[in-house]
DNA sequence: TTTTTTCTACTGGTTTTCCGGTATTTTTAT
DNA sequence: ATAAAAATACCGGAAAACCAGTAGAAAAAA
């Protein structure tokens, strides 16, 4: 007689009860799966690895006690045979990158569906790297944002910019930082052609976008 | 011989089929709750509330094709008798608000307990407007960011701080929205008004503060 | 010490915004 | 049916922003 084939063992991490139960229902329909056990935060994962043993961490990376990409790292130093999906509600590609950098086998959106979650398992299984369908159209697509970079700003006009957020108008801030108006509305203008935009209201806009506000 | 008591009818809406699964799975094991239906977007659940009833919609406020604020507001026009109970990620005070503002009768994070989601539903049930522990802690500290409640905007606001923010003249939003520029004119001063703010920077600079934009 | 970048400032003109009103119509709520 | 809120539109005028250049001084980098 045959031995049954070993279940692939999985651990859930995740700080969400409703995430953890709803990634155990939709897992343990699956015959080759078995559930080694579910962390609600890094302390509980990381103890777990101690004495046993998974083949698949599931690795949401907002956690309480600890930034997932770390936790990741750890995983794979305590257990390099051990793989890690990261399954994330982050759709930024400067995030998913991070995660395959730092060990992990995989990336999913917390809105996929079964039959990816269970695809993305048995892929990295076999020793690739795999992601979610929306997350691939993530990667094949930067986004203009992304592509040109962030403006390079000098220092006056990173100071003009925050004053033009506050409202002022080029007389004021002229005076605030004893230059002309003139000079104030030639700054201005350098600033709306390095973000390539039309007036102050754009460019508040795009500098808020890239985190310089 | 007594009629067993009624159940408790709940409808689901969030985007993602695991945050469903989760909390089907964590709600069908209480003997007074009934699932009612499930949907991953916001056209769903409105054509259900169209032919049948629901006492309780458990929503997400984060879905495809509408803001969960707009859906609140129009479950409740379209079932007032019906309890929203929004369940998100977001902890932000302004967000929590909005959305009783908006008609909810709660607000849960999804990290919420099992033993929170149910009280929060029986608490909901009897009149009460309900948080998670965790939300009532975001509740109690106010930061001195959101202590100026966020203006309530008309549609036609929001749209033309939209086309605003993309640095579009009063002219041109006028074209868009065949209407005069004139009236763009009128809507952009009470806009500015409604922000307290002196030009179209700031405005852009406090809407997308205040989560608008 | 050159070279480059940044900061400064100007002319002159056009376009757009901003302000303080007023007022009708349409939509929504009571 | 009526009241309130929202959307529409206008006038006239002042203020500010935006455009297309040019160009000298100061600071930073090579």
């Amino acid at each position: 007689m045959s031995m049954p084939p070993p279940k692939i063992r999985i651990a859930i991490v995740d700080d969400h009860p409703i995430v953890i139960e709803g990634l155990k229902m939709l897992l343990v329909r699956e015959q080759d799966i078995a559930i080694a056990g579910c962390f609600v935060d890094g302390a509980g994962i990381r103890s777990f690895l101690g004495t046993n043993e998974a083949d698949v961490v599931l690795l949401d990376i907002t956690l309480p006690d600890i930034n997932g990409m770390e936790l990741c790292r750890e995983i794979k130093k305590l257990s390099p045979s051990t793989l890690v999906l990261v399954i994330s509600n982050h759709s930024e590609r400067s995030i998913i990158m991070q995660s395959i950098q730092n060990g992990a086998s995989g990336y999913l959106l917390k809105n996929a569906s079964l039959e990816e979650l269970t695809g993305c398992i048995h892929e990295a299984l076999s020793g690739n790297i795999t992601f979610s369908k929306e997350v691939k159209d993530i990667i094949s697509r930067p986004t203009k944002n992304e592509l040109k970079g962030v403006p390079q700003l000098t220092k006056r006009e990173r100071q003009i910019l925050k004053l033009l957020a506050e409202g002022r108008t080029s007389a004021m801030i002229a005076e605030a930082l004893f230059i002309s108006p003139l000079t104030v509305d030639t700054h201005r203008r350098n600033l709306m052609q390095k973000f390539e935009v039309k007036n102050a209201a754009e460019l508040i806009m795009a500098a808020t976008q890239q985190q310089l506000l």
